[in-house]
DNA sequence: CACAATATCAGAACGTGTTCTAATTTTTGC
DNA sequence: GCAAAAATTAGAACACGTTCTGATATTGTG
């Protein structure tokens, strides 16, 4: 709201906020950097609000002020260290069935690379209630995340991979479901790293192998039994436990 | 431990535990009755441990002596109220597919019966914080609900319903996932509680699908249309926000 | 420059899950 | 019965997320 008054009042561009707001940004971001960096170090320590402000050089007050609370903090730092939009256009491989694909390792390598890292950040979003508005993401990063993997099955559809009896909608949100279920075992340590990616891109791969065509069919098989044999190699050192809902 | 060290002195059975374990059993089960009421009455209103025990007519420290923790305490909630497996075994209707869907259907009947409680239920076991090896459910019930969801697909193999490339376990571990995800998004209060069994009956129809054959892709397509029009029903009243994760 | 608005600050405070200590009660074993 | 063992108890304590209050500095406006 601040902008669209200074507009109005036409003293400000969007560009220079004046000094006020320069500020309020500066200490937002030293706020998610020292976020970062404490989870970083301490890794599976969850990160305190207080150990937060004091690294910041800030007080306890003010993320509450810019923020709200903690899973807000913790939110601008998964949007900070992740731009996967950005990443993923750069990625054009194959037919677009290998695009999805393409898109989920992309999306996991976040996680594999730095496990500890993001299973503390999902494990605090968890942990802090929700009881304010905001969920598990940011609702703009939601629609773009959304909007990316629809135009994924969109085109899959298109190029008569899959059918078009079944909306695309619902195939993405079974497959937004999996991976949910999947972070959220992860999270909680009952789904190894080693394991995670597969897993999810078999769970993929039988959602949209439900509705494919039989050139789709051929392709995702492939893809299960790819994902399989990944499995069935990083079984034999971690011992897997079961899933842990239904 | 206690009861086998009581057989090798011979003094007592199974049964008849002393006084001592009598009144451990007692108090335990007037904490877990005591959390389900109270949790009934406040709903939204988080149950705290020290409201838990006066209620319980008991100290603060006995729950985390007989429990260990407010998770574990939750959990026996969770497993006190849910006499899935018995139920389970009553229903017997029509073909291996129809009875994964009847499985499903009284598995989150107990959700949507009462809604509030499972909620609060799912947000203290997520809340808490998982330092011990606890996950979202007791081993043994994991145990139990795996071994009958697996018997359930693997009927459906028998029967010639799904094609017996892709392991049964990896189906079942996908409709997990599918289902921890939708009760993720759920109990953060993204996915209406009118649309969670359709929702997840689709997901589970579709992971199915991706290695039915001819026959059983028939009935699951079926399945999928009759959750569709549920969906398409509900949704008109409640509008609908997009799945959290991805 | 001076006044008003705004934001941060230090710090206390509340309620939470969890742990710990010392005292008390109850059961067990002989 | 009596001593030992085991469990519960009251209560303080700790760290946490979050909120609030009043003081203090910084910035915008005339």
């Amino acid at each position: 709201m601040q902008p669209e008054r200074a507009a109005v009042k036409g003293l400000r561009t969007v560009e220079d906020l004046g000094k006020r707001e320069q500020a309020k940004a500066r200490r937002r971001s030293d706020i998610v950097r020292a976020a970062r960096d404490l989870i970083r170090e301490t890794g599976e320590t969850d990160l305190s609000m207080r150990t937060l402000a004091q690294r910041a050089g800030v007080s306890l007050s003010t993320p509450y002020n810019l923020f709200g609370s903690k899973r807000a903090v913790v939110l601008a730092v998964l949007e900070d260290e992740r731009d996967f939009a950005e990443r993923f256009r750069k990625l054009d491989s194959g037919n677009s069935i290998d695009r999805i694909f393409g898109a989920h390792d992309l999306a996991f390598s976040y996680y594999t690379s730095d496990p500890e890292f993001y299973r503390t950040l999902w494990r605090a979003l968890l942990t802090t209630s929700g009881q304010d508005d905001t969920g598990l993401a940011t609702p703009e990063r939601l629609a773009q995340t959304r909007a990316i993997w629809l135009g994924l099955v969109r085109n899959a559809v298109r190029d008569g991979y899959l059918a078009s009896d079944i909306p695309a909608d619902l195939i993405m949100q079974s497959m937004a479901h999996v991976t949910g279920g999947a972070l959220l075992s992860w999270a909680v340590g009952s789904l190894s790293t080693s394991a995670l990616t597969a897993t999810v891109g078999v769970g993929y791969a039988l959602c949209l192998k439900g509705s494919a065509t039989l050139q789709g069919g051929e392709l995702l098989q492939a893809r299960i039994e790819a994902y399989q044999s990944k499995l069935t190699e990083s079984g034999k050192q971690v011992n897997e436990r079961a899933p842990e809902t239904m």
